[in-house]
RNA sequence: GCCGGGGUGGCGGAACUGGUAGACGCGCCGGAUUCAAAAUCCGGUUCUGGCAACAGAGUGGGGGUUCGAUUCCCCCCCCCGGCACCA
């Protein structure tokens, strides 16, 4: 080190960061420009807020932030907003637990969280802030769905819940544990009731193929809604029952002759009607309406079902095949019936072998073999490369041409007929839930139910209740629900309950851009800024709140809102925060969780963790791996304590280098305190070099330099040109930040000889600087004056790759003898292959291995490898 | 159960288009500095054998394609996300 320059000042980020920050504030330099220019729309999904910042928001809106300085910095204008997801269940959870009303909590925890959102530097023009709670916001949620309401999008019907029979209330999926209600351990029931329904089968279509023009989004969350979409083409098939008719939907209608029984769901009308006189059928169909409605726990539960008695009708054979109610058929999906081809379905199959139901095979394939009907094979249910046979008149035809054939003598007989089905049902938006946004619907028992007019909009919901647990206080605020009927005047009834807060976070993008407009939902400026460039989230909300927001976006285009037909042209779904956990367990099995900032990990002379001990007590605790941070494992991070300690800076930098965006993170204080040495570092080494030498702007003279310093250069060059890649096309920060670390250990290391290899220094600094900025904004901003240059670092623009600084002197290849790495050749970039063969051959290390052996081919990858086939 | 993703040193991760496995960081080991410690700086660090030169093995397990596989194909194991009322 430069032993004789006095101990530069040091790095100080409590200094620093703050005063950065006034700085930014002053010069409004976040606010987005709604006019012309290049724009970039860069958006990650809004918190709901619950309490303080957690380590996912952090990550969240750091990979957020990194890429809108990244193209800030390249020129573009940027739009950054925040909000807030403010409605919601958590909300009512605190104010049972403590007594204060959802809205006073949701607000506090808004006015914190901003604060700490600020404390970090995020480039965020918060002019632009919303809550989804605020009246102001929530009314176009109302008046959108009035629109829907109109055109048939939004309508009525009965939907099933989870109902704690104690609590006399409706359970969230997440308030079923084990098929128990959260609070009374009541068993919780399957429970019927009206609710509002938004028509998004609609645009199942729509919402399919237009995956394929989102090619900025990752394959596997297309793939994720594709299948949750689920279009299937079959066959719709009638099985007279009576006077009635079973329809059933199939997308095996080419294995027909092999159906040997139906099955209904328990909440199939026909169902119910033999319910009526059958006390068993009644007693089964009350026994599946035991437990929650999930679907991961009706799939999981064990098929069982029961004989109605009924018949039906083949509709091509006449024969007579047994009805059954079965708890595995779902009423929600095609017809809530199924037609049982035991031979070919694999659920089918099981429940025949229970029930001693018919097995007949009747279909045929080559990989078949004998056709056991007592063990399942996955072969049975192929439909590529089939024969039918004991079909009749079908035999012989493969899956193509009998389902034709079949779907063609039903048509004839009106018995049937093709069709498509979707597996995504329509979207329930009804909730029996106070802190939610109203239905604006008045209940009028002349008129019936009458939309609330625009001019009464918002329908406000009151803010002064507090939840008990049981049931919605709006549904007993006499004071919200009474009110007249618009259209009669006569007294009337308010709808009390709210709207799925999925709504809420389907189109508050669209409402940044003009969030202060109080005529319009949406006005030219979200035009303007639509669709969303960039959206980041949680992978977590790859199927539902997508969909939803498409689904919106589409209604929205409809109605003649917004001209676009795809909300997010590109979107990163980051993965979550983990951390290790610890605990102790007594003797009864239950766990105690330390926090991993209060245990002390101590390690054998390979650095291998032998023990964990409590700090407090300094006894073993048992390491119990790493998970999802979570206050049930008593393994969170907090941010804002760690901003405290080591900056935001640091903090920022290291959840950007331990992993890339889309992977999971796994949280380490050693990790940070990494991060904080270079962040140091980089600050003491700009110190030493503008201590003795300080030219803003200053290039070097290339053809002056001498070896070490052009190789710095070429160094340098590659790198601007490698961060370049990963930020701005990759997103992989963590390679970005790698590559100028290593950069930066190769800069310290150069001893400038001249003031000409000074230059290169300064031009190194302030690159070094720029390209470290959208992740660490602060120290940036910091070092750039201190480099003397003038103006934020954000305004300079991206530093540029010279073409000319690339060239390489001489490229190492390795030699390979049969795939193995014997030995390395330093060549002129472009040697020829002849040549390489020869000195590769005449190698001495590489000799000893061809010793005896005939060379049989020689692979030569230019300035890369030669790889010697030998024998 | 169904759909989707993942598995690489002691640890987080890198290897982008089939071409040097382990960049960068953490931890650990050794050294410098210090009265001492912390901090800092320098060097080493996949495993096995060997004083070393070097050799062999190695990307969850098994098989395949290829001159060459962490990367492509098939089977299996484990972990994670979603499953429509958590957000």
């Amino acid at each position: 080190m430069t032993d004789q320059t006095p101990a530069p000042t040091t790095y100080n980020p409590q200094a620093i960061e703050p005063e950065i920050q006034a700085r930014w504030d002053e010069q409004g330099a976040h606010r987005s420009d709604d006019g012309a220019g290049q724009r970039y729309y860069c958006l990650s999904m809004f918190p709901y807020p619950s309490g303080k910042l957690h380590m996912g928001h952090m990550r969240n809106y750091g990979i957020c932030d990194v890429i809108a300085r990244y193209q800030k910095m390249q020129g573009r204008g940027v739009l950054q907003p925040m909000g807030w997801d403010a409605f919601g269940l958590p909300a009512e959870n605190a104010a049972m637990q403590n007594g204060v009303p959802p809205a006073r909590w949701t607000r506090d925890n808004i006015a914190s969280m901003r604060a700490q959102l600020k404390a970090l530097g995020f480039a965020i023009d918060w002019d632009r802030e919303l809550a989804t709670c605020d009246p102001e916001y929530y009314r176009w949620n109302q008046w959108l769905f009035l629109r829907m309401l109109e055109k048939d999008i939004a309508y009525k019907k009965t939907g099933v819940v989870n109902w704690d029979p104690v609590d006399q209330t409706v359970l969230a999926n997440e308030q079923v544990i084990d098929g128990k209600g959260w609070r009374t351990g009541a068993e919780v029931e399957k429970r019927e009731i009206p609710m509002y329904y938004l028509g998004i089968t609609t645009y199942a279509q729509e919402l399919l193929d237009d995956l394929e023009q989102l090619s900025g989004w990752p394959e596997r969350v297309r793939t994720m809604q594709a299948n949750w979409i689920g279009r299937s083409e079959g066959v719709e098939i009638h099985f007279p029952c009576g006077e009635e008719v079973i329809r059933v939907f199939t997308t095996r209608a080419d294995t027909l002759m092999g159906a040997t029984y139906l099955a209904v769901a328990a909440e199939h009308p026909l169902a119910a009607r033999v319910a009526e006189t059958s006390p068993a059928i009644a007693e089964f169909i009350a026994e599946c309406r035991r437990g929650g409605v999930s679907e991961a726990q009706v799939a999981t539960q064990e098929k069982r079902g029961m004989d109605t008695g009924l018949t039906a009708l083949h509709p091509l054979t006449g024969e007579e095949l047994p009805v059954w109610v079965a708890n595995y058929v779902l009423m929600a999906y095609g017809e809530g019936a199924v037609m049982a081809v035991p031979g070919h379905d694999e659920r089918d199959f099981a429940f025949a072998n229970k029930y001693g139901l018919p097995i007949v095979q009747v279909v045929d394939h080559p990989d078949m073999g004998e056709y056991d009907s007592r063990t399942w094979q996955d072969i049975y249910s192929e439909k590529e490369g089939i024969t039918l046979i004991g079909s009749g008149p079908y035999d012989g035809l493969d899956f193509q041409q009998a389902t034709r054939a079949i779907a063609r003598d039903l048509e004839k007989k009106g018995l049937g007929k093709r069709r498509v089905q979707f597996r995504l049902r329509d979207w329930g938006v009804s909730r029996q839930r106070y802190w939610g946004c109203p239905i604006p619907i008045i209940h009028c028992d002349e008129c019936g139910d009458v939309p609330v007019p625009d001019e009464d909009l918002p329908v406000v919901l009151p803010e002064n209740l507090v939840p008990d647990g049981a049931g919605s206080p709006l549904a007993r605020s006499e004071e919200f629900i009474r009110c007249s009927c618009p259209r009669c005047g006569r007294p009337a009834r308010r709808e009390t309950d709210t709207m799925d807060t999925f709504v809420d976070s389907s189109w508050y993008f669209m409402r940044y851009p003009c969030v202060d407009n109080d005529q319009a939902m949406v006005d030219e400026r979200t035009n303007g800024w639509m669709p969303v460039d960039q959206y980041i989230g949680g992978i977590e909300h790859a199927i539902l709140h997508l969909l939803y927001a498409r689904f919106w976006t589409k209604v929205m285009r409809d109605l003649g809102l917004v001209e676009h037909d795809e909300p997010f042209a590109h979107l990163l779904t980051q993965g979550m925060v983990l951390a290790e956990t610890y605990y102790r367990e007594d003797e009864a099995g239950s766990k105690t969780w330390f926090n991993p900032s209060e245990v002390e990990v101590r390690r054998d002379e390979k650095g291998r963790v032998t023990e964990a001990v409590s700090m407090a007590d300094g006894r073993p605790v048992v390491p119990g791996g790493v998970e999802k941070m979570a206050k049930s494992k008593n393994n969170g991070v907090d941010p804002q304590e760690l901003v405290g300690r080591y900056g935001a800076d640091t903090v920022r930098l290291f959840s950007m280098f331990a992993a890339p965006p889309e992977q999971s993170l796994e949280w380490s204080d050693a990790g940070v305190e990494g991060a904080w040495r270079f962040l140091r570092r980089l600050f003491q080494q700009v110190q030493v070099h503008v201590a003795e030498f300080r030219d803003p702007g200053a290039r070097p003279d290339a053809d002056k330099l001498g070896p070490e310093a052009l190789e710095i250069r070429r160094l340098l060059h590659e790198t601007i040109g490698k961060v370049d890649d990963d930020l701005g096309r990759r997103f992989t920060f963590n390679t970005a930040i790698a590559a100028v670390m290593e950069f930066v250990n190769h800069l310290s290391r150069f001893k400038p000889r001249d003031t000409n290899d000074q230059r290169l220094c300064q031009e190194a600094w302030e690159s070094v600087v720029c390209l470290i900025a959208p992740i660490t904004p602060h120290i940036a901003e910091q070092l750039w004056e201190d480099l003397g240059r003038e103006g934020s670092v954000f305004e300079c623009g991206w530093p540029a790759v010279d073409e000319t600084a690339l060239a390489r002197q001489a490229v190492t290849l390795v030699v390979q003898v049969n795939g193995k790495v014997r030995s390395r050749l330093e060549v002129a970039p472009g040697t020829d292959r002849e040549y390489l063969t020869r000195v590769a051959c005449e190698d001495e290390k590489v000799a000893r291995f061809l010793d005896g052996k005939t060379i049989r081919k020689v692979i030569v990858v230019p300035d890369k490898l030669v790889n010697i086939v030998a024998n």
